[in-house]
DNA sequence: CAAACCTTGACACAAGCGTGGTAAGGTTGG
DNA sequence: CCAACCTTACCACGCTTGTGTCAAGGTTTG
């Protein structure tokens, strides 16, 4: 055998063997199966499954979390776009003053509910 | 008025009312409030709350999710403490060859349940 | 002042997570 | 061959998320 089955890997690492299926089926581990299908427990997952108990308890998250985490860390796409957002400040769109810009926004559904009066952009309520 | 009401909010936004007070609720935003307690959407809440819904749609995760992000973006502690578990590799502790560790590991709750076996860190199955 | 807002707090409910258990069946090793 | 393991597939249960709705009460404004 090339390593821990999946009892001996509760064991050691503290997780119940119902949790180590799991977490591999949340996708946080992969598990090399032998030719019948057992799992089998490198010490590089023994590791790594001792260190998420850790992580969760140290910081108070959940596996879902950790599963975000890590799709975060392989889609450059989600990551940026994340980034974009929580960056994101109170930034108006150039050239327009803000008092002009909130009143649009402010309008804009009574405009498309109602689209003979034309869109103003410039006049709003001075001239 | 320095801004939009929760309900004129939720027009031009597309969420709820209900959905807006709990997105703040779950601290994914801020909205500043008038004295009495109103409170109030600006243009750059408004955008994010766009572009909020955008990133649960184009992703499809959830607010839980961007929350985690968050508390991730803005956490070194946590963000390292994932990155160095997502990035562990199968790697021994030096200086142990692969077959002795594992026993070893393998052995451990043992050798923690009858202390009289003491250690052996060399020998494993002979005796 | 009364209508139309806003606030918080609560109840409700579907869907998902985390977890345990159990059953039916294959594998392994003494 | 049989006990002790493994597998998948289910059922169950409590907790959290996301969402609506409703009630009781303060605010704003025509």
């Amino acid at each position: 055998m090339e390593g821990l089955t999946i009892n001996e890997a509760a064991e050691t690492t503290g997780w119940s063997p119902r949790m180590l299926r799991y977490i591999e089926s949340a996708g946080l581990i992969e598990l090399p199966r032998t030719e019948s299908g057992y799992r089998i427990f490198g010490p590089g997952e023994l590791q790594r499954l001792r260190t998420l108990r850790e992580l969760l308890a140290r910081f108070d998250c959940a596996l879902s979390d950790v599963a975000f985490a890590k799709r975060l860390a392989s889609d450059p796409d989600l990551r940026e776009a994340l980034e974009r957002w929580y960056e994101e400040r109170p930034q108006l769109p150039e050239g327009v003053p803000s008092d002009d810009w909130l009143r649009w926004e402010q309008e804009k559904h009574q405009r498309l509910l109602q689209p003979d009066t034309p869109p103003r952009l410039t006049e709003t309520t001075a001239a």
